[in-house]
DNA sequence: TTCTAGTCGACTGCCTACAGCATACAGTCC
DNA sequence: GGACTGTATGCTGTAGGCAGTCGACTAGAA
């Protein structure tokens, strides 16, 4: 089998490597997830996506793990991996907590932010207003995503910022459409936001960071019933035979 | 080197075998750790759980890594596995989240929650008395569990109960002591929630079981200043020599 | 005594190989 | 012709082993 584009880059990174090369198999799938070049409910064969990445199967296994824990991929025991099936409902869901845990951090953000932190919240939010002015929209949604963590991490509350960090990473599977197209707006909320934060009002804050998330998730369903999914050129595994799915059941 | 009790015990397992060892693995070390004989902080030797399990290192690694999605342990790149170090901020934390997902759960089970989950939340909280009259303390441990579990389901949201499974499981570790001693009281906090939700009343759910969960937050934090951890006999790991921690940093 | 270089060995990360299960396919019996 | 059984083979789970890395210990010099 002729490997893919990948292989090279991995050699390449696998000289200097203090960093195990389950990581880079790590990154390396979630791309081809997020991508969309492994569709959803694909069944990943070991050792084929180890032949691809021109490792040996344990590091893919290890990898996949990962990527389980973090919802890309579900595990079957005894059946293997296969790309997670995001659905609407899902999405939904994922934005649901999401605004739940981020206005709590924001709640707490407002009693336990100090002065630095707030600083930089503005910096931040300045730098988003920029990033906006000058049309770089990539610039501004990583700039959004920091400012969102930024208070998450101000709240002082470390499990609420690691769970707030596995929603932003598996919302963002499906939010990245949208999060590209809603503008000024968004940043004007943010400023609100960091006002009320400074101001130490905390229920006000709280409220902000809903409503913002809430209109956030609002757009994710307007846009879904807008326009359907655009396909995309899929990664075809090869292989002769293939399993159909799981096992039948009972 | 002469295993523990353990080894038997799996072995016999292994006999009868559609259930990957590495699930028992996780399982029994998920044990170990609960009831302290692996020490908090503990450098976890793959090679020494690999052989006092009798098992080989590969499905150690992979039940490590769950442990370590958990929270049970840490791992570190490189130097391998350590026992997660529980400390009174992050059960505060736990707690602190616990409180918010539950409390939403209960907001949304009350507008979602159908006939039939409202009677199983009604003979669960129903046993849970019936457990505590029989001072049967194990059972209405469990029971609470299951009602706390029983109201994120009725929520609808898959995610929300994803993360409160996560959070509950990490949180027992602190907070079985605790879970021992709030009696009735409760219970009769469980029931009025239960009214609160068949009345389709969303904001008194969501109330009631904050101040519920709130109150064993507080319980917690009483406890914890009034006494101080007791020793517990620890597994000796037998190795000649053992890396002290972490690589110094920088 | 304290600092430094060198050596030893423990431990992780990774690879290869094998065993067992599950599926797909082909041939056989009713 | 359809159901069943036997066989080939893909794929996972696990074992075992090798190499590189990092910490601990030791000896020698300042």
């Amino acid at each position: 089998m002729q490997p893919t584009e990948l292989p090279k880059e991995l050699a390449a990174r696998r000289i200097d490597r203090p960093v195990p090369l389950r990581e880079h198999v790590y990154q390396a799938m979630q791309e081809l997830i997020i991508s969309r070049r492994l569709a959803p409910g694909q069944h990943l064969v070991e050792s084929e996506l180890a032949q691809m990445l021109g490792v040996s199967r344990q590091p893919v296994r290890e990898a996949l793990q990962w990527l389980n824990n973090e919802g890309w991929v579900d595990l079957r025991p005894g059946y293997g991996a296969f790309v997670h099936q995001p659905t609407p409902d899902e999405a939904d869901q994922l934005l649901a907590v999401r605004s739940l845990l981020e206005s709590e951090s924001a709640r707490l953000a407002a009693t336990q932010a100090d002065e630095e932190g707030i600083a930089r919240l503005r910096d931040l939010n300045k730098q988003g207003f920029e990033a906006l002015a000058a049309d770089d929209v990539d610039t501004a949604v990583a700039l959004n995503a920091a400012v969102h963590r930024c208070v998450t991490e101000l709240s002082g509350n470390k499990v609420l910022l690691d769970f707030a960090t596995q929603v932003d990473r598996r919302v963002r599977w499906y939010y990245t459409p949208i999060a590209r197209q809603r503008g000024k707006q968004s940043w004007q909320e943010h400023a609100k936001l960091i006002d009320a934060i400074e101001n130490r009002d905390a229920e006000a804050a709280a409220r902000i960071m809903q409503e913002h998330t809430e209109r956030t998730r609002k757009s994710y369903l307007e846009q879904r019933d807008a326009d359907g999914e655009q396909e995309q050129q899929l990664i075809e595994l090869p292989t002769r035979r293939r399993r159909r799915s799981s096992p039948a059941k009972g």
